[in-house]
DNA sequence: TATTTTGTATGAAACGTTTCATTATTTTAT
DNA sequence: ATAAAATAATGAAACGTTTCATACAAAATA
């Protein structure tokens, strides 16, 4: 008689301890069962070789302690960043994560979703654009950086009070001219604020100030022209920029070297997001520092606590400012080579 | 009657249509039935939002249509970007990848593959650390950067030749008198090789070379010590340094700086990997890089294609050499605003 | 019209678990 | 020693698919 060639199920192990199907599964699930049972099954186990079968556990449990994470990608490092935190948080918890870069693609966003609802997922969470994504109520969302309905959580930090901070670091560094730069369109996305929040901070501080948005990521070149006719003999008429993000700070620090003009010499900079290199040294530039941690930590808690009390739609955590180089302010060295 | 609160099944939609279980099957698969029945079930389907069940489905047919990524974590650039490009080249190919960062826990990484054989995933692409790894030949699994065994196919870089192509850049650049430096352990793996052709192309380019490596990641202060000890007069007496890795490079350039040692001026440093800020503006420095879209692509190729024909354990992409401004020549600006 | 062939829908069985009502055994009380 | 109660193992049924042998109907042939 052959041996089988396919893996060995409980029953294979049942019949090689000689116990019942229930008791093996018992032995599994850590549920006690008499010594002499789960010795022999123990040894069945190891004998066979024997690995439970996921899918017929997901089967009957309904339950595949697996979460989708939807994300733009992970070449940003504020993503790669958040990705990487929510990965701990989730395996703190057992669950594994399913990582699903949606890049320029929306439609990978909807599809994703999709699977969520066919169970391949406990719950989503997503930090997305596509402004038509069907969420069935009954799946667990949890959404970053975007409002998506009145059901459904919303992770963010304060944006508005980013933008805020901001403009009173310009100011407390003696800024009197100074400018917001953003790309991206204009979805009912929280980072958004952070116009608000800077103009409000412009005005409780009297500064001058004027806004430059750019709808679409790959027009950047658009900015050069912008900064262009904002010179006058070589010399740039802003003291300060705040920029939407680290990314688009640093493209524009590249740009200004172009041009002439120097950081922080010329112009002080400040971006949003808190990016480091290579995750934990020092920051690109000086920026408002998103909480990343918390966030990772909060989407996790929600989406996963069963309580379905009422909770906040809105969960906003507190920024920081950081200096980065960019401003006239020695550069916070976070935790490297501090000897 | 109340309605079930559990989701439609394939027998509610079978019901629901007049027709048996298996045409409902056959319509969402996709082979064809009588025209009047698919109309039938697909109105049905819609109409009880019906959602096929991946886990009955996973048991069947065994095959999950998803892969295990294991990566120390996505902090570093470098695992950052190859994480993207092997989930874009899942995508593609319909597949689902699910990630995890190992981080310092060895642990995690026999996790993973121990999950790996209870079908949760149908394969593995790792690049681990933890030496007593246990892989049931059964489990495709794709190495990358380290030899597993005989059986395990693993992708890497020519780091030979990325060692030996710092070394003849550093003699071309008019350096005399340099070092390698690296930090890790002296594992199995086949990064190691840039040290022997390091060495090769200082001996052929009749360079004086010297090395230190510091198994201990965490001892990165050792280094200043090492370079302290390696200068006179306030003069380093290298003119080039070759690190291991670009986050090498990057704290070592951090280090020079703190003892007053210029780059690329006193000394010309080259890193390896070929890390860009934000994943395709500048490189952070000069560099070797790895074609790190070959390697993702190659891992999911090999690891999918079901041809188990024989194949060459160790697959060698070629590298490339590219000036990031630590180097005596203008840097490379890869697609930045070239205006 | 009777018979064979072809094409297509049917639904029971199987995938590998978990659950729980049933049965067997041991312990305690009388 | 017997009955009752407590404890623990058993294995059939169920989870939601896919598959495939069977049944049926329509078309083709005699």
């Amino acid at each position: 008689m052959r041996k089988k060639s396919s893996a060995p199920t409980m029953k294979d192990v049942a019949q090689e301890a000689g116990v019942a199907l229930g008791t093996v599964s018992k032995v599994i699930n850590g549920i006690p069962v008499g010594e002499s049972y789960r010795i022999r099954v123990e040894a069945a186990i190891s004998k066979l070789h024997y690995q439970v079968n996921s899918y017929a556990q997901g089967l009957k449990a309904n339950k595949t302690y697996t979460v989708a994470v939807l994300i733009p990608n992970t070449k940003d490092p504020y993503f790669a960043r958040l990705t990487n935190l929510i990965n701990l948080s989730l395996t703190k918890r057992k669950y594994r994560m399913l990582l699903c870069c949606t890049d320029s693609d929306l439609s990978f966003e909807q599809e994703y979703i999709t699977m969520a609802q066919q169970n391949k997922v406990d719950g989503i969470i997503g930090l997305t654009y596509n402004p038509n994504l069907l969420i069935n109520p009954e799946t667990p969302f949890v959404s970053i950086d975007r409002i998506m309905g009145a059901n459904i959580p919303c992770v963010t930090c304060d944006n508005f009070m980013g933008g805020q901070l901001a403009a009173e670091k310009l100011a407390d560094l003696g800024c009197r001219n100074v400018a917001f730069l953003r790309t991206g369109s204009s979805l009912t996305n929280e980072p958004n604020k952070r116009k608000a929040g800077f103009e409000n901070g412009c005005l409780a501080r009297n500064l001058h100030y004027e806004t430059k948005i750019l709808e679409d990521d790959d027009l950047i070149e658009e900015f050069e022209t912008f900064l262009r006719e904002r010179m006058q003999n070589g010399r740039l008429e802003f003291d300060g920029i705040f920029c939407s993000t680290d990314l688009l700070a640093y493209r524009i620090i590249q740009l200004l070297s172009k041009l002439s003009v120097k950081v922080p010499e010329d112009v002080q900079i400040i971006g949003f997001d808190g990016v480091r290199l290579f995750g934990d040294l020092d920051y690109i530039c000086s920026t408002i520092v998103q909480p990343v941690s918390d966030i990772a930590e909060m989407c996790v808690q929600i989406l996963l606590q069963d309580t379905l009390t009422a909770r906040p739609p809105l969960i906003c955590l507190p920024v920081s400012y950081a200096a980065g180089g960019t401003t006239k302010e020695p550069p916070e060295r976070p935790e490297s080579l501090s000897g």
